[in-house]
DNA sequence: CCCTGGCCGCTTTTT
DNA sequence: GCGGCCAGGG
C-alpha cells in the first residue's frame, strides 16, 4: 500500500519525540512497520538497536512478521515485544541485582490470589473484612505508580485500612521474593527499579536503543510511562503511537493523560494525525465519529474514508437472549449462502458470561465457531496441575504451584499437613520443597514425614530426568506416569476425563511446535508463555469458523462483518459505570472500539429481557444506539412499535426509565410495566459526612454533594467499593 | 484425612 | 449459575 501523506510524514519524522495519533484503520502497523524498515534501510541504526513495545503478543508476533516480510531475517533481531515479555527479558538477564534468579516464575491472578490468601491467614487478616480482592487491587494500582511497599506505608500512616493493606504488601512481596517470583505488575515495576537503581544497566539499554517506538500508548500506566522514557533516555528518538478514543484500559491503570500531555512531558514534541481510514465504509466511520463525539475529555479527531457509504447500520430489538443468537446464527447462514466466508464474521460482547448462549445456538445450526477468552487454555485445572509440576520442577521454591500439586494426585498430604508446611516455610523463610525435604526435623510436619519427603524425592527425580537430557514430551510423559494422572482423571471425574486428558496431549503437541520454531526452547521459555500468553494471540485467520471475544479483546483487529450483542443498558454501558462520567467515557470508547472493528456491515442487537446469572432482567436500549444518527442506521425490528424515536436517555434522563412503559401499547405492556429503577424520590436530604448504604457498594461515607437539576450529585467513599459518583435519587441509599 | 452437601456472595473488561 | 468455603460425618 502507498503511503499517505500523514502516513509518510510519521514515517520519515525519525529524530526527536514523535506522537502519532492514529484512529482507528488508519494504517498504524503500517506505519510502525515501514518507519522501523525506514531507520534500518538508511542506516540510521542496526535491528537490535530498535525497540518496538506493543501491549499484546499477537500485535508483537504481527509486527515482527511483518518486519521479516519487509526486511528478511535480519528483522528478527529487532526488539518487538509487548511491555511484560521485553522487561522480563531485561529481568531475566540482570534480575540478580534485585535479588532474583534468571529463571524465576511469573505469577497469574490465580497464584496472586493464593498468595495473598496465604498472608493474610499469616496477619490474622480476615477476608470478611478486608478482602483478598481489594487488597490486590490496591496494591496492584500502587505498583502501577511505582509506589513500593515503604512509600505505601508511609502514605497510609493514619488510615487503618491502608496501614493494613501495606501489612499485606510487604509480606505478600516478601512471599514472592522468598519464592522467586513475580506477578505481572512486578515485572514492570522491577524493570523500572532496575533501570534506575542500576547506572551500568540503564546505560547498556539507554545506548543499545537508538529508537524506540511504542503501539497504544493510550494503555500505558504511569511505571510503563517511566519505563519507556528511561529505556529511551539515551537518544530521546521516542515514537508513540496511540488513540485516545481507543483507551480502554483506565480500570488497570492505564492512564489516558500520558497521551494527552505527552507534548507538555517530551518538550518539542512532534504531532501527527492520522484520520484517514482503510477499513471501514463512511456509514459505519459516521456512527463511530457520532458516538465518540459525545466524550468531553479527549483530543478530538473524525475519520473518514475514500470508500463509499456502504450499507447501513443495522438495529435489531428482539424479546429474549435466545432470539438474539438465532437471529445472528441466522443472519450468518444468510450471509454464507450470499458467498461470504464464516471467517467473515465476528461476534463482539461485552461481558463473557454472554458467550454462553451465542455458543449453544450456533452449535446447534452447526456454525463452527470458536470462542477467544473466558477460560484460557491455561487455565484449565487439568493443564494447571501438569504446569505447576513443571513449574516447580523448574524452580522448586515456587510455594504457590508446590501447594497446588502437593497433594494432587491424592497422596495423603491433607489441608492440615499442607497448612504446616506452609507454616514453617514463611515463619523460618525457607521454601516449602526444603520444608518437605527436611520433613524429619519439625515437630509439626513429622507425622507425614515420609509423604513429604517422596514427593520430594518425586520433584528430584524429575529434575534428574530433566538433566540427563529429556524432552520436554518426555518429561511431561514422565509426569502423568509417575504421579499416575490419568488415573487420577479417570477415577475423580470419569465424564470429563477424556477431554482433559485430551488437552493435556495438546501440550505435547505445543512442545513439538516450539522446538521446531527454536531450536534451543528450554522449560522456562515454556513457563514464560504460559504466563504471557493469552488466547487472543493463538487466534487464527485463516481457519474458517466465526469468532466470538469481548469488544477488549477485539482492540485491534477487524472483520467485514461485525455483531454487537446485547447493546443494552446495564450491559453495554455496564451498570457498573454509569454513574460515573469517567467510567462511562471509557464505556463510549469500548463501544468506538466495537464499531470501528466492521469493515463491511454492523449489526448493533439489544434483547428486552436477559438471563443473566440465573435471573431474567429487563433492560433498555443502549445509549449508543440512540447516539447514532438516523442518516446511517436501518431498523429492522420485527415489532416496530417496540421502538419509537428515541425519547430518554436511559437513567438519566430527565424523563426518566419510565418512557419505556409508553413505548409498549400492545399487550407486551404488562411486561414492561415494572421498571426496576425508576426514581424513588424520597426527598431524603444527604449531607457529606453521612454514613450511607448502598446495595451493590456496600457502606461508604458522603464526600461531597452538588446540586444537579432537581437531584443531587452526590461523591460516595463505599469502604469496599471504591469512591463512586451517584445520583441520590436514583441511588437507593439508606442513611445509617 | 477425605468427601459431601449446603450456604453464601458475587457477577466487567486482561497484559 | 457458579465457585468458594465451611461444617459435619465416614
Amino acid at each position: 500500500m502507498a503511503l499517505n501523506e500523514m502516513q509518510r510524514q510519521a514515517v520519515e519524522c525519525t529524530e526527536g519525540p514523535l506522537l502519532v495519533l492514529a484512529g482507528a484503520g488508519s494504517g498504524k502497523t503500517t506505519v510502525l512497520v515501514n518507519r522501523v524498515r525506514y531507520i534500518i534501510e538508511k542506516g540510521l541504526a542496526l535491528p537490535w538497536q530498535v525497540l518496538a513495545i506493543t501491549f499484546t503478543n499477537k500485535a508483537a508476533g504481527e509486527l515482527k512478521e511483518r518486519l521479516v516480510k519487509a526486511l528478511g531475517e535480519e528483522a528478527n533481531e529487532i526488539w518487538a515485544f509487548t511491555f511484560h515479555s521485553c522487561c522480563a527479558r531485561m529481568l531475566r538477564r540482570f534480575g540478580e541485582r534485585l535479588g532474583y534468579t534468571g529463571h524465576f516464575t511469573i505469577y497469574d491472578t490465580d497464584d496472586q490470589r493464593r498468595v495473598m490468601k496465604h498472608c493474610q491467614k499469616s496477619l490474622g487478616i480476615s477476608d470478611k473484612i478486608l478482602n483478598h480482592k481489594s487488597i490486590i487491587n490496591e496494591i496492584s494500582a500502587a505498583k502501577d505508580s511505582l509506589i513500593g511497599v515503604k512509600e505505601y506505608r508511609e502514605s497510609s500512616a493514619n488510615d487503618f485500612r491502608k496501614s493494613k493493606i501495606a501489612d499485606c504488601y510487604e509480606l505478600y512481596q516478601k512471599e514472592l521474593l522468598k519464592a522467586d517470583a513475580m506477578d505481572f505488575d512486578d515485572i514492570i515495576f522491577n524493570a523500572v527499579r532496575l533501570l534506575e537503581e542500576n547506572g551500568d544497566v540503564r546505560e547498556h539499554y539507554q545506548k543499545q536503543f537508538k529508537y524506540v517506538m511504542v503501539d497504544e500508548y493510550q494503555d500505558t500506566s504511569h511505571a510503563q510511562y517511566v519505563l519507556v522514557s528511561l529505556l529511551a533516555g539515551g537518544y530521546e528518538n521516542i515514537c508513540v503511537v496511540g488513540d485516545d478514543d481507543q483507551s480502554i484500559y483506565r480500570f488497570r491503570g492505564a492512564t489516558v493523560e500520558n497521551i494527552l500531555s505527552f507534548e507538555q512531558r517530551f518538550k518539542n514534541a512532534k504531532v501527527i494525525r492520522l484520520e484517514q481510514n482503510y477499513r471501514s465504509t463512511q456509514n459505519i466511520l459516521d456512527g463511530a465519529n457520532a458516538v465518540i463525539a459525545n466524550n468531553k475529555n479527549r483530543k478530538g479527531k473524525n475519520l473518514w474514508t475514500a470508500a463509499g457509504a456502504g450499507e447501513k447500520i443495522i438495529l435489531n430489538t428482539v424479546n429474549n437472549e435466545n432470539e438474539e443468537s438465532s437471529f445472528i446464527a441466522q443472519e450468518i447462514l444468510k450471509n454464507v449462502e450470499n458467498g461470504r466466508k464464516m471467517s467473515d464474521h465476528a461476534i463482539l460482547y461485552r461481558m463473557n458470561a454472554q458467550s454462553r448462549n451465542l455458543e449453544i445456538t450456533l452449535t446447534k445450526s452447526g456454525i463452527p465457531h470458536k470462542i477467544i477468552g473466558g477460560n484460557r487454555f491455561f487455565d484449565r485445572r487439568e493443564i494447571k496441575d501438569i504446569v505447576s509440576y513443571f513449574a516447580v520442577v523448574n524452580n522448586p521454591a515456587d510455594n504457590v504451584r508446590l501447594q497446588r500439586i502437593l497433594n494432587v494426585p491424592k497422596r495423603g498430604i491433607g489441608s492440615t499437613m499442607a497448612a504446616n508446611v506452609m507454616e514453617i516455610s514463611t515463619g523460618l523463610g525457607i521454601s516449602a520443597f526444603e520444608v518437605c525435604e527436611r520433613s524429619d526435623e519439625f515437630q509439626k510436619t513429622l507425622r507425614s514425614a515420609q509423604k513429604l519427603k517422596d514427593f520430594a524425592a518425586l520433584i528430584r527425580h524429575f529434575q534428574n530426568f530433566l538433566n540427563d537430557g529429556a524432552t520436554l514430551t518426555e518429561l511431561l510423559e514422565e509426569i502423568i506416569k509417575e504421579t499416575g494422572y490419568f488415573e487420577y482423571l479417570a477415577e475423580d471425574e470419569p465424564e470429563s476425563a477424556e477431554d482433559r486428558k485430551n488437552n493435556i496431549n495438546e501440550l505435547s503437541s505445543m512442545f513439538e511446535n516450539y522446538i521446531q520454531e527454536d531450536g534451543d526452547f528450554e522449560l522456562s521459555d515454556f513457563l514464560e508463555d504460559v504466563a504471557l500468553v493469552s488466547d487472543i494471540d493463538s487466534y487464527n485467520e485463516n481457519e474458517d469458523c466465526v469468532v466470538l471475544m469481548t469488544l477488549h479483546s477485539a482492540k485491534g483487529l477487524e472483520f467485514p462483518v461485525v455483531f454487537i450483542s446485547g447493546m443494552e443498558e446495564g450491559i453495554f454501558p455496564s451498570s457498573l459505570s454509569v454513574y460515573s462520567t469517567e467510567d462511562l467515557e471509557e464505556e463510549r470508547r469500548l463501544a468506538y472500539v466495537g464499531i470501528t472493528r466492521a469493515k463491511e456491515k454492523l449489526y448493533l442487537i439489544n434483547a428486552r429481557t436477559r438471563m443473566l446469572y440465573g435471573t431474567t432482567g429487563r433492560n433498555m436500549i443502549s445509549r449508543f444506539i440512540r447516539e447514532l444518527p438516523e442518516s446511517v442506521t436501518e431498523d429492522i425490528t420485527a415489532d416496530v412499535y417496540s421502538r419509537q424515536s428515541p425519547v430518554s436517555v436511559g437513567r438519566f434522563g430527565r424523563s426518566g426509565a419510565e418512557t419505556i412503559i409508553n413505548r409498549s401499547s400492545s399487550s407486551a405492556a404488562g411486561k414492561f410495566g415494572q421498571v426496576n429503577s425508576s426514581p424513588s424520590n424520597t426527598g431524603t436530604v444527604y449531607s457529606v459526612g453521612d454514613t450511607v448504604r448502598h446495595k451493590t457498594f456496600g457502606t461508604g461515607i458522603i464526600i461531597s454533594a452538588s446540586a444537579m437539576g432537581n437531584d443531587t450529585l452526590l461523591e460516595v467513599a463505599f469502604d469496599r467499593a471504591g469512591t463512586k459518583k451517584l445520583m441520590a435519587n436514583f441511588a437507593k441509599l439508606e442513611k445509617i
